[in-house]
DNA sequence: CGTTAGCACTCTTTTCGCCTGAGTGCTAAC
DNA sequence: GTTAGCACTCAGGCGAAAAGAGTGCTAACG
């Protein structure tokens, strides 16, 4: 639907100007606003058929216009100012990020806590994906005499540990059937291709070790499951209060449906396109009905791996904070490739 | 300060009745409540002698009576019935933290989300100090040609690990060379005496090797000063919300305080006690002046290595929730140390 | 025909006063 | 020391009135 030079004008004002008071907006303030050199009653003329068309609405008959979900959204895809980030800003957001050497899972805390800050908003993110990603390498670091601790690092530079219990006394004969297994059974191959029948199948051909083995094996297939599992990492929890009143439901629903994780690395995982904004009901959690989400992806070596995102009220300002996601998204990305590949 | 048996009663009726409803408790409330054959008038007098010496306040004269915070010391020292746990409540607190094979943090994390969940209050975690744990083990595992990932175990099963990259490629001899060095200088070594200057007599005994050894031998040391780190895990922040109006800060304010970490794990590092209850101003911090603080310690092989606790509106009910958390962190330290001494 | 000034109208928000009810403190009697 | 009785205080609720913001409509204008 196209509208008319005015209409989009005039539309713009009102959502930027929302965005700013989150007052409903009325057609004295927007004509001063507005460098138009027509009377406020044209406005509301022009406004009432915005209203008709689904763009605006009005909280009561005697109030100022707010715009609707559809008026958002055409904000957002075809009037909104895209301005290139300021160059101090991705300097702050440089910094911000920028944690030499440290885990996947320590870089994307810190991003998250970081976005959160940033944006006043509640900031998301999630773990490289374990689709691809294969056992790079597994070591068994004794600590008792019948306990030892099993560390397994991905190709995706995910590191897990687990503590083994043997059924007896560790010696060093075990510990080199073990990494045998390892190198030949192990090593190289897809976390996801580790389910419990190929299991069945190696320790049956195992023989007369199976028994002493089994503990080992199924921690390095408890380890690949962990390692395989996104995780959320959320940040910023705080800032769901500073716009309470904006949030259709209460603060603490929306808190709660943050914590559980499972819903959001959903939402963060459904879209495909290198970057996207659900405007209010758009993403089909009643949680969020008068919640948006600016969300980006990162990719490792090229694939896509994982999402960071923030989570706002629908009136978040857009204009600034989608660039702002994007360009840290893609810092996060480049960090992650290079913690990997640098050698 | 002693008093009369009459009124410890109404005092403990008084905290009572205010903790389970939130009001204000009027003379007429509290005669129902006690199986005292007196009339409200009575309950007045004493009452009104109560407030003279400090223990009740009035918000405002034409209302009931609430416990100041030396009142609910009183109580909680001395009336607050300590009636041992419930066995059914036992089963799913043993439920709730039983982790198998998980590190310490994982157990810790869990622990605080349980927590929260079963006390409605945020809950707070704070991970084995370092203060006397040493090196038990350190490990180098290669990924690319120049760079490897150092992974560092302790006495108190704390694992860390990091990126490690050096300057020219990487070959056998020098991961035998540091295996050394590690054999020779760090293991067994206490967390707390790697610091820079036993690091530099360290590499300066290198002689040659000093050059390629450098980023091993500090990447080590990052790890070991991480490792020594007591880290603040955080659960239930949503739970803030539940007693909202009780906090006399804001619910944000609230939540920031906990947020940054720091002064929490002070707070709770703080006292010494096996077992403490903050109530109010008591601790220092103005955020929680409003707030109680139920908060107990645990022990990994007879020492005190960390805490558990809740925090919540000074109407918490203390008799029912202390009981709680002291199991609940005596299991935790109890699973804590049993994980990493087994064998 | 689009634009504009003017005006009556609507609806929210604030304010003010009034009333009610809970609970007290005090006094005088038991 | 305890109790009944009573006047007093104050927060909270209710409703009417006033204020304020903004609209929709009509009629006039270029």
């Amino acid at each position: 639907m196209e509208l008319s030079q005015r209409k989009e004008k005039i539309l713009a004002a009102v959502v930027e100007h929302y965005i700013k008071t989150g007052e409903p907006v009325g057609s004295k303030t927007l004509l001063s606003a507005l460098d138009i050199t027509v009377s406020s009653a044209t406005i509301r003329n022009e406004m009432a058929e915005l209203v008709a068309l689904g763009f605006l609405e009005q909280p009561h008959t005697s109030a100022g216009r707010i715009p609707t979900n559809e008026g958002y959204r055409y904000y957002v895809d075809r009037l909104m100012g895209v301005r290139p980030l300021d160059e101090s800003v991705k300097r702050q957001i440089e910094a911000g990020v920028s944690l030499k050497n440290a885990s996947p899972e320590a870089i994307l805390a810190k991003a998250s806590e970081f976005l959160a800050d940033m944006t006043d908003c509640a900031a998301v993110s999630t773990t490289p994906s374990g689709e691809n990603a294969t056992i790079k390498r597994v070591e068994f670091v004794p600590v008792g005499t019948r306990t030892g601790m099993i560390v397994l690092l991905t190709s995706t530079g995910v590191i897990k540990s687990k503590v083994c219990r043997s059924d007896i006394d560790l010696n060093s004969s075990m510990i080199e059937k073990f990494y045998n297994i390892v190198k030949s059974s192990f090593l190289g191959l897809p976390l996801d291709e580790i389910d419990t029948a190929t299991l069945q199948t190696l320790v049956a051909s195992m023989g007369m070790d199976a028994l002493t083995m089994i503990p080992f094996v199924s921690a390095v297939s408890e380890l690949a499951q962990e390692a395989m599992q996104t995780m959320v990492m959320l940040g910023g929890q705080s800032n769901i209060l500073r716009y309470r009143e904006d949030y259709g439901t209460t603060a603490y629903e929306l808190m709660d449906f943050l914590r559980r994780g499972e819903p959001i690395s959903q939402l963060l995982a459904n879209s495909k396109e290198d970057f996207d904004v659900k405007i209010g009901g758009e993403n089909k959690f009643k949680q969020l009905e008068n919640s948006s989400v600016i969300m980006a992806h990162y990719n490792i070596d090229g694939d896509n791996r994982g999402s960071i995102g923030i989570i706002g009220p629908t009136r978040i300002d857009y204009a600034s904070l989608i660039p702002s996601v994007r360009y840290l998204t893609n810092l996060v990305g480049e960090l992650l490739t290079q913690t990997l590949n640098d050698d």
